[in-house]
DNA sequence: ATGCATTTGTTCGTATGTATC
DNA sequence: AGATACATACGAACAAATGCA
């Protein structure tokens, strides 16, 4: 095992076992030099390392040590985004999984939402009417923020962790189109009526009319980007029934 | 921006654009040093990123350089275990997630299996059946080989790999108390049943069948490792009618 | 606001084990 | 088996950034 590795792990394990916790800082460099008995070019791949995991920050000059991180999607996202270019990931399977996931982050908000998660998704709600005049990022943002407040709902983090890294993936690779595309002030307007429509049946406590119309939404939304001949791929999931 | 930062950039966007192939090498470090005019360090730190990224694996004495590896969704699982380790998901959350990765797989499987695709599944079963006596590594093995094929005939590469990559989160979660479990030969052969079950849905095509009997076995399977009042969230899932 | 001590970022030189030809 | 080029690892050094008195 290579002299980095070691401290990699031992680091790695010290974090995830929540003996260090977010905010407390590593020792300085030069005092894991002494610790660990080995070079501090050697302690400073090993912090790369870690750093890259999205683990700890260090910045040059801080007396105070590496800095140990809160937990951020970034990571998972990035390794995502690796996996959709290196794999050529198309457009029909991301939208498909997004399809799925969202589906069922409002069958299970429909189920087990509170009263206070109903008003967050309200509220998002309206955000979306104010934004649409104010262009198509700020009402993106809106829409961003409904879908996670059902994605919250649905109780499971998981969920709303893949939620949003896939949503932000597949947006990433439909943004020039999506600049391009003519129409949006409509487009905005039917995706209001749309959420309108999937937050009722969620108010009802309706899982599987939420799921639903939750894939029916996505699937008009971004069906346009996705080749005519793969359409049938989402259409698969919609007709579930 | 940090001199280490710029060559994992570079490196990092001729890998994904496919410039750089797998199997093909990097240059030696010494060239990289050349290359870009830095330091020898500078350079090792940045190939200890492109490692732990999963891009690039390096051996000492190799007068080739490091070596393009091809992707592997490892680097997509370790970033979801410490997402599972930090963020303390609950196996709850693991199973939830499965159930509706696996039954949307189900369901695609159905509708879009090819007669090859059929056979692999009808193989995966009958090595199921065949290992019972081995004992439950083998099984288990053979278990996953069923999921892995019904994953892929569902077309959606996305969904096969994080299907493979919660499956094994969830199983090192309840590694240990599954190999106290009693009675694993009934139930294996239970397993065994349902997976029967949801093939002939599959063959038949239909759908909504696959996916709804896809989330009772995982139900019946992992039920008794989540706690009672939990076992609600899961049900959730399973009542979508 | 200004130094000052300390830390990180980076470089250079060197020694050692190792894989390939 | 030997030569060669390579990666691994160490130590010393300087510049830039940071925190503190």
């Amino acid at each position: 095992m290579r002299a980095y590795e070691r401290i990699v792990q031992q680091v790695e394990e010290a974090i995830l076992r929540g003996e260090l916790r977010p905010g407390e800082r590593l020792p300085s460099e030069r005092d894991l030099v002494r610790q660990f008995s080995v070079s501090r070019a050697t302690v400073r791949e090993a912090l790369r390392v870690l750093q890259s995991n999205g683990l700890v920050r260090s910045r040059a000059g801080d007396p105070a040590g590496a800095e140990i991180v809160p937990f951020s999607p970034v990571t998972l996202q990035k390794s995502m985004t690796t996996l959709a270019r290196l794999s050529e990931l198309t457009l029909t399977e991301l939208i498909q999984f997004r399809m799925l996931l969202d589906a069922t982050a409002n069958l299970l908000a429909a189920k087990l939402r509170t009263e206070e998660q109903l008003a967050e998704m309200d509220a998002a709600l309206k955000v979306m009417r104010d934004s649409v005049s104010l262009g198509y990022e700020e009402f993106s943002r809106a829409d961003v923020a409904f879908h996670d407040a059902v994605a919250r709902a649905s109780g499971n983090r998981l969920l709303q962790v893949c939620n949003q890294v896939v949503r932000s993936v597949a947006l990433t690779l439909i943004a020039e189109k999506i600049a391009h595309a003519l129409d949006r002030t409509a487009q905005m307007e039917e995706s209001i009526a749309h959420h309108a429509e999937v937050l009722e049946a969620v108010r009802a406590g309706d899982g599987a009319g939420a799921a639903r119309i939750a894939r029916q939404n996505l699937y008009d939304y971004y069906a346009s980007y996705v080749p005519e001949d793969e359409r049938v791929f989402l259409r698969a999931l919609i007709d579930q029934e």
